[in-house]
DNA sequence: CGGAGATATTGAATTTCGTTCATTAAGTTG
DNA sequence: CAACTTAATGAACGAAATTCAATATCTCCG
């Protein structure tokens, strides 16, 4: 009942939004709710959003929003391509540690508009994502990746193979450091999965030794 | 109101639910559009369903089977890591050309539920990955991958690339050939996208080229 | 062949939820 | 302090998911 200023109300939504959004699913999340978390009526809430869709995309624009600003200056001050991309795809796999209900909740619901495409959303995620691509075109042209490289193409790897892997890692309950797997991650994509032909002996004896290492392991925990 | 036996019924309206589901998004898409189409009421759809979330489970569900059932024998018939990599990324592809409908759905919609994990929509997942991870698995034992590749991760990045870059490609309405495509890709996941040193003056050399290119279109388009 | 039991199907009732809108009340301005 | 603007309300509406007691149809056994 009390009245303020519009941006104080839409922000107290936004927040209340975004706390029951990552609390139960889309379908779940109630209106009531948001609007009783938000201290207002259902009623209030149409006079700042259209509609139940256009709140969360609301949540998520303002959460790519913040992403964007953070990673530009960050990303400004590192040369040489294997860093960078070390840089963008660390800073990628903090998001789901920062908060992890957000992240899985940007996995979740973000692509599913029916007119995603042309969207603010996606308008968004484009100018996020267009930091992997250039920096992967500038890998080209200095000469540190391949010429032929489709840099549209590997930038779409990356980040879906990232969401892929975070949402499974979800799964298994696992913690994980984003520094040591962006490293594994990125090394893996630089210098491909093919062993070379001088391997074939190291091969052999690195799975011995992971071999050991396991049953030591096994062991251990046997006590 | 005819009565038939249970299996036709239910073969109908998990046709009418797929119909529907693909069609229209989840919220909108409606239980008395899906009965209308499968010839009954609604009530009728809950004596085979408990809700429409696990009706659209089981929609999600025949299709992973009959993936799953199609793959099997004919990755059998492959032999060599490339190769067999190369038909599952096709594969996969392919879905998204099959039925361009039901592959929106699917990454729409397949991990949705709260409770995924755990879900038997989880486990054919896992059924079907499984291909993938285990040609991997035997790469490495072959000494035909590197002996420190961590498959899992490699098979996430896979199906999450494969994904990701689906999405934005039926964004961009384009058509393309799932082979070349699978080609393009495994060779990038297999060789690594860093150049190698002998690349560098082609690199340099392509990169001139680029912009003579890049400057001839833009004169071109000032006519 | 006929009736009893089983069960598939119905469709109306219930409930829940998103959305609308006429009304109210709080600020603002002159 | 009036006239105006607009934030906020909350009751009402409509649509859609879900339930359930009643009904229709099938099956099987005497």
């Amino acid at each position: 009942m009390p009245r303020r200023r519009k941006a104080a109300r839409s922000t107290e939504i936004l927040a209340a939004a975004r706390e029951v959004f990552t609390a139960r699913s889309y379908e779940e999340a109630s209106i009531s709710e948001i609007a009783a978390l938000a201290g207002c009526v259902e009623g209030t809430i149409y006079t700042y959003f259209r509609n139940k869709r256009e709140l969360l995309d609301a949540v998520l624009a303002a959460f790519f929003d913040a992403l964007v600003d953070d990673v530009a200056p960050r990303l400004d001050a590192i040369h040489g391509t294997r860093d960078r991309l070390r840089f963008l795809v660390a800073r990628h796999l903090r998001i789901s540690l920062d908060d992890p209900a957000l992240g899985a909740l940007i996995v979740r619901e973000s692509r599913r508009q029916g007119a995603y495409f042309g969207s603010k959303l996606h308008e968004l995620n484009r100018r996020y994502s267009r930091f992997l691509q250039q920096t992967l075109e500038e890998g080209v042209r200095r000469g540190e990746l391949r010429p032929d490289l489709n840099c549209a193409l590997a930038r779409d790897l990356i980040f879906g193979g990232l969401e892929h892997w975070t949402f499974n890692e979800r799964g298994r309950r696992r913690a994980f450091e984003p520094a040591a797997v962006a490293d594994t991650i990125v090394g893996m994509l630089l210098d491909g999965w093919a062993a070379s032909p001088q391997d074939a002996p190291l091969a052999v004896l690195s799975r011995r030794v992971d071999r050991l290492e396991a049953s030591l392991r096994q062991t251990g925990r046997r006590k």
